[in-house]
RNA sequence: GGCGGUAUAGCCAAGUGGCUAAGGCGACGGUCUGCAAAACCGUUAUUCACCGGUUCGAGUCCGGUUGCCGCCUCCA
């Protein structure tokens, strides 16, 4: 039984899903309007969590992660650098699938941009519209907030003290200060489509409505992004779906905490960002996933180098332990179910990685202990396999077999070259002691006039 | 000011009322070793921000205080 925390209800909830067997969930991506950095990858890997976690438990997950490739930042900044704001767009949205292409991050089964669904946008302000939630004035469309009465239940917060709130800036054109643009009238020189009323753009928040709509359905298990979305995006997402379906829009509602530099939150409008292009030049990808996951995804983490770099510590244990289980070729055997209902029970509360984490390491040193007493054949590759699924669920060394057999090939290489500069020195019994050594390894030598080859056998 | 979160060892971090407070990193001591690395063993929180309360029993529940963070404006 997987118990999630739920943003709308405010504590954990056992998770159930809509449709027998089935998740369908959707996590807000960014706006791609700068690179992406080390927080907005944390967003990544909490994503990528839950979708291995439910697929391991079972269920077959559906996740749509959409990147906003329009908004006010995006056009500023292609007004500033003359670059095209689809190009903005497609160059970021590249980085970011690259690196989590190397952070094994599981690709999600859609990334919807929004300029490629302008029209279920519209589709979806006209019925708004015509349902009362929606006012068109001078070209553009805003919702109607005090129209819709659930609105605060996300967030908890409710309409009169955002109208007291100095802070929402005041626009002669809607009827209430807090109420939200879902269609942008274009001002000269910005991109805009055609549109029942005039040229513009969508808002912010109606693409996550529509497009989550058009992939999942009306209503879906499970929506998700970082902490800083809860409102006003996602209280607005909610507002504009229930609002054309009078429906619950999602049933769970999932929120990372934030990933902070020097005490403050990683923003761009701060400037203390750190890329994960430039983590990824140093680290390795499994450094950084098993960094990101040492810290429960709902905690707020302080960026540090030095807590990356400690991470090297485990990732070397855990790649030892591996090493040293791979001298049994083969996977198969059974898993230790011990171990492995311990592991389940961290995820399956609230996915407590850095509790599952400790019963992986403890796990290891349990390996480390009986390995030195030579256990059977059996055993090792249990144990491998128990490891492995283990670390397959959090997305760890998964590539690390192929490696390995590549280290082999490395080893066996310099064990020949060894061997060859023996030869040399007519130290034939060491030379043949490499020989038949190898040999009893099922690695066959054979010396010919080009040098000396190697197979297996 | 309102809302939400958080406070556990040198650092990171579990702990969701009950045997001696997980795990990792680091440090120190030891075993092993030609040297080194790895591995292994041991040590490293009488105490969980503070003050009260509930309870046979609290890090865990309740009330209060303080610190830190986030949201309330674009933001993963």
């Amino acid at each position: 039984m997987i118990k999630l925390y739920n943003t709308l209800a405010g504590k954990k909830e056992e998770f159930k899903p809509l449709e027998e067997g089935k998740v369908r969930m959707y996590v807000c991506g960014l706006t791609v309007q700068d690179r992406p950095h080390i927080g907005h990858i944390r967003a990544a890997v909490t994503a990528d969590i839950l979708k291995r976690y439910f697929e391991y438990s079972g269920y077959t997950v559906t996740l749509v992660t959409n990147f906003t490739d329009i908004d006010d930042k995006i056009i500023a900044k292609s007004q500033e650098t003359g670059e095209d704001f689809r190009k903005i767009g497609s160059r970021i949205i590249e980085e970011y699938l690259e690196n989590s292409d190397r952070l094994n991050i599981k690709r999600a089964d859609y990334y919807p941009e929004a300029t490629k669904h302008i029209q279920e946008i519209q589709e979806f302000i006209v019925k708004l519209i015509e349902k009362g939630f929606a006012y068109v004035s001078e070209g553009n469309v805003y919702y109607d907030v005090s129209k819709f009465s659930g609105y605060g239940k996300l967030s908890g917060k409710n309409l009169d003290e955002l109208r007291v709130g100095a802070r929402v800036e005041p626009d002669e054109t809607k009827r209430n200060p807090v109420d939200f643009a879902l269609w942008k009238a274009a001002k000269p020189g910005e991109p805009w489509w055609e549109s029942p009323w005039g040229r513009g753009r969508p808002g912010w928040h109606i693409e996550c409505s529509a497009m989550s709509m058009h992939y999942l359905g009306e209503t879906f298990d499970i929506h998700g992004g970082g902490a800083d979305l809860i409102f006003p995006h996602h209280e607005n997402e909610i507002a504009q779906s229930e609002g054309v379906t009078g429906k619950p829009f999602a049933k769970y509602w999932v929120h990372n905490g934030f990933l902070n530099l020097s005490g403050e939150k990683m923003s761009k409008s701060i400037g203390n960002v750190v890329l994960v292009s430039d983590i990824l030049k140093i680290y390795e990808p499994d450094v950084v996933r098993l960094y990101l996951l040492s810290t429960h995804y709902r905690s707020p983490m302080d960026y540090y180098e030095e807590r990356l770099k400690e991470q090297e510590g485990g990732y070397q244990r855990l790649k030892q332990v591996l090493f040293l289980l791979s001298q049994e070729r083969g996977d198969g055997g059974e898993s230790e179910k011990e171990v492995i209902e311990r592991f389940r029970e961290a995820m399956d509360d609230d996915f407590n990685t850095p509790k599952a984490l400790s019963v992986i390491y403890s796990y290891t040193k349990d390996i480390f202990e009986i390995m030195k007493e030579n256990p059977g054949r059996l055993w090792i590759i249990s144990a491998k396999r128990t490891l492995k699924e283990m670390l397959g669920v959090l997305g760890l060394f998964e590539l690390e077999e192929a490696e390995y057999i590549k280290q082999d090939e490395e080893l066996i290489e310099l064990l020949l070259n060894l061997r060859s500069d023996l030869r040399e020195k007519n130290l034939f019994e060491l030379s043949d002691k490499i020989r038949d050594g190898l040999k009893k390894l099922n690695i066959e030598i054979e010396d010919t006039q080009e040098g000396s080859r190697w197979k297996k056998v």
